[in-house]
DNA sequence: GCATTTCTGGAACGGTGATGACAGAACCCG
DNA sequence: CGGGTTCTGTCATCACCGTTCCAGAAATGC
């Protein structure tokens, strides 16, 4: 009975409604979290961009926690967009290189945050927050498994060795994080360099071209 | 003309002598900042394990930036222990999986906190701290170019394929820091199974091997 | 219109943490 | 042993930040 979270867009029939959009204002807590992290983004931040006063906040999300936590989600759920073609694409090798493609994309452009929030909160929170553990790890398994799909399929084609999956689902979300990790110190060339070296040992992963 | 820096073994020669081991301070808090991060750990929990008051460690530091900066040399001379082999070792291949290994068992160790603290102060100052951001950036460079030595030896062994060492080098590195940013979640059991996938495909490097 | 409910901004509270000031203590040298 | 110098601990300062309080505002249904 605590924070009761943000009612996304339910009916409140009563009383004065609310005057500021929930999901714009989780866009820009997203933006500032990700950019600056969790302990060195601050309430008065995010009112500054958003209009939005603090006590209004509170009553939306609970408190700094809940709105980090919406904040992920909404991260959770740009990068699952990404993540779909993996896990029920039509091509192997092909969808794990696209994939590795748009995170090089998302290192190297201006528009977002060099990093991932995920990757991000995994090594400031640590082990503090379990709801925090507990979303990085449901984050991990997806990426994890849908890499494994994709690199199922490829098995399937014949295009890499069988029983390699699993394994390799795992070394390639090694090298997206560490490549992540590598971005966010502001190493954005050598971030994209490792994601390059990434695709190129996939590619030598093929049955039948010489190692 | 600022902080001075600790004066690690100089001779004060005039005034009261400092009554503290500044090395053992360091190792104290390089223990505290790896395990809680930069603005997790404060003075105070410094002052704490070690006994020391506040002013006796701005006295020797500066101030707190000092300190974590001394601690990270700290640590970095401690990797730089386990790196010296991988770059003048005799082995190639071997080498590699003798340092991948090397991380693995302080991932699952107890004896000290699971993660990085380049990796992770990578990811929590970001760019933040230019000080740190040349720290973290050397300390890169080291490790990728020691990577790169021991596979350079690899391939005038005839191990791996020629011309692959450099990019394999990078592959490796986000490799290492993907695994250990999720050791920090607390996923150690992850963390342990990420290495061993890249030690397996180190051995599918093999040139001979099938692929 | 009126009572009720729920929002809103602004100001206040309480805690924390980095840093500076200061008086005393411990040591060197002459 | 006394002067000069540098350490040491305690306390104060100052800023920041998450959170709550409160009085007013804006909607609902009757």
């Amino acid at each position: 009975m605590d924070g009761a979270g943000p009612q996304t867009s339910s009916t409140p029939v009563r009383g004065r409604p609310r005057s500021f959009d929930v999901d714009a204002v989780t866009e820009v807590a997203l933006h500032l979290f990700w950019e600056q992290g969790l302990e060195a983004t601050s309430i008065e931040q995010i009112t500054a961009r958003t209009g939005v006063s603090g006590s209004s906040l509170y009553a939306a999300f609970g408190n700094k926690r809940g709105l980090f936590l919406a904040a992920m989600d909404r991260y959770r759920s740009f990068v699952g967009a990404a993540i779909e073609p993996l896990a029920h694409g039509s091509h192997g090798v092909d969808d794990v290189v696209e994939f590795v493609e748009w995170v090089r994309r998302g290192i190297v452009s201006d528009d977002q945050p060099s990093g991932c929030l995920v990757v991000n909160s995994m090594v400031e929170v640590g082990e503090a927050d379990h709801e925090v553990v507990t979303a990085a790890s449901s984050h991990r398994e997806q990426l994890r498994s849908a890499l494994r799909d994709a690199l199922r399929r490829a098995e399937r084609a014949g295009e890499i060795q069988d029983g390699t999956s699993s394994g390799r689902a795992l070394l390639l979300e090694a090298g997206l994080f560490g490549a992540l990790a590598t971005g966010r110190a502001g190493a954005t060339d050598e971030a994209a360099a490792m994601l390059q070296s990434l695709i190129d040992e996939i590619r030598r992963w093929h049955v039948g071209v010489s190692v």
